[in-house]
DNA sequence: TCTTGTCCCTAGCAGTGCTAGCGAGGAGTC
DNA sequence: GACTCCTCGCTAGCACTGCTAGGGACAAGA
């Protein structure tokens, strides 16, 4: 029993090494570094040992994209309850987005552009997502009109942010006006329509 | 000198066979189909004669993407064009845009999120890429504010749009309320901040 | 002590983008 | 028309990718 569950253990601490090692490995080279070679000699084992922990690369990146989304809303929450007043939280919000963004650049791709396997918009999502997407909606709820519906209109805030920062990330926008962008953005939404 | 105009000629066609052959095989089957070998293949050469016309990959993506826009632009055009007011163009150009990217999903891709050395934003930017912006910069120009920069606000209107169509294509956000996400985006940016 | 079973590693498969170097055949010269 | 040269596209191969089959060592249980 006790040496089943050290097994155990010692299991998931392999497992969450792995996931470190590929978030580190993908902050620091970009994903296209992230091989299953080079993350087998990071964690010093060998490439079988990562598909009985994971289906394929794909799921790992999904596990780091999960622990992303976790820390975005950590984020979100800060930027959100250091504001004062609704106008003032959703541009707070906006700007921890679109910095989380710029900031960490592999991870925000794993969440938001690479990953397709996880469940999104449904109810099985993982608790991390709806964490931070629940962040964006406390923002977005409370300069919502009469009768809007908050959860779309979050959606699409979500969006505005979301092409901000890969049109910018991808050198499709230049960097240089992004504070001008996204005070735009933000001054649309707060507008009543 | 004859036969020097003729070589040209076939080699010029020969690259447009490329080209038309990546899109083809991409919009049937996504860019994971289209390999260097499967495109020899298709164009019924060998894989080196690829690097003869393109420097990689990339490049031939660059002119599908390239190609998309010019077909982009002609479609906004049609649509802004078609449309009766300044709100009802930017409606209209905004339903042609995500229609695009929802018809034509690796035309897309290839345009705006895979990583592609196009110059985007600065001078030298491809003459279709500068179109399919201008036609986004004269339906947003109408329903500019006082002293609003036409340049920085279509750009926000296009990271809007391109949020949308990039999250909803990966599964991040239901396709269902995509209309009503779009009316609200559009509502949004014809409303006086 | 011997068997059983778990777990991990070595080796390899079928692909990828890309390139070196050869050989055929057309172009230019006498 | 014959000869040289040189262009051009081919075959073959490199270094890499994600992923998997199979054996072999080592520990657990009888």
């Amino acid at each position: 029993m006790s040496i089943q569950t050290r097994k155990e253990r010692e299991r998931a601490e392999r497992e969450r090494l792995i996931i470190t090692a590929a978030r580190e490995l993908a902050e620091s080279e970009g994903w296209d570094a992230v091989t299953t070679r080079r993350l087998a000699a990071e964690i010093e084992y060998s490439q079988p040992v990562l598909y009985s922990h994971f289906k394929g690369k794909d799921a790992i990146m999904a596990a780091v994209a999960v622990q992303g989304c976790a820390e975005m809303a950590a984020e979100l929450r800060t930027a959100r309850t250091a504001a004062k007043g609704a106008r003032a939280a959703l541009a707070a919000v906006g700007e921890a987005y679109t910095s989380f963004g710029r900031r960490r650049p592999a991870l925000y791709d794993a969440m938001f552009t690479h990953a397709v396997d996880l469940p999104f918009a449904t109810e099985e999502a993982p608790a991390p997502l709806k964490e931070a997407f629940g962040e964006l909606l406390a923002a977005v709820a409370p300069i919502a009109a009469e009768g809007d519906d908050t959860g779309l209109l979050t959606e699409t805030y979500w969006a505005g942010l979301h092409g901000l920062v890969t049109l910018m990330r991808s050198g499709r926008l230049p960097e240089g006006a992004h504070e001008q962008r996204l005070a735009l953005l933000i001054g649309h939404f707060t507008a009543t329509s």
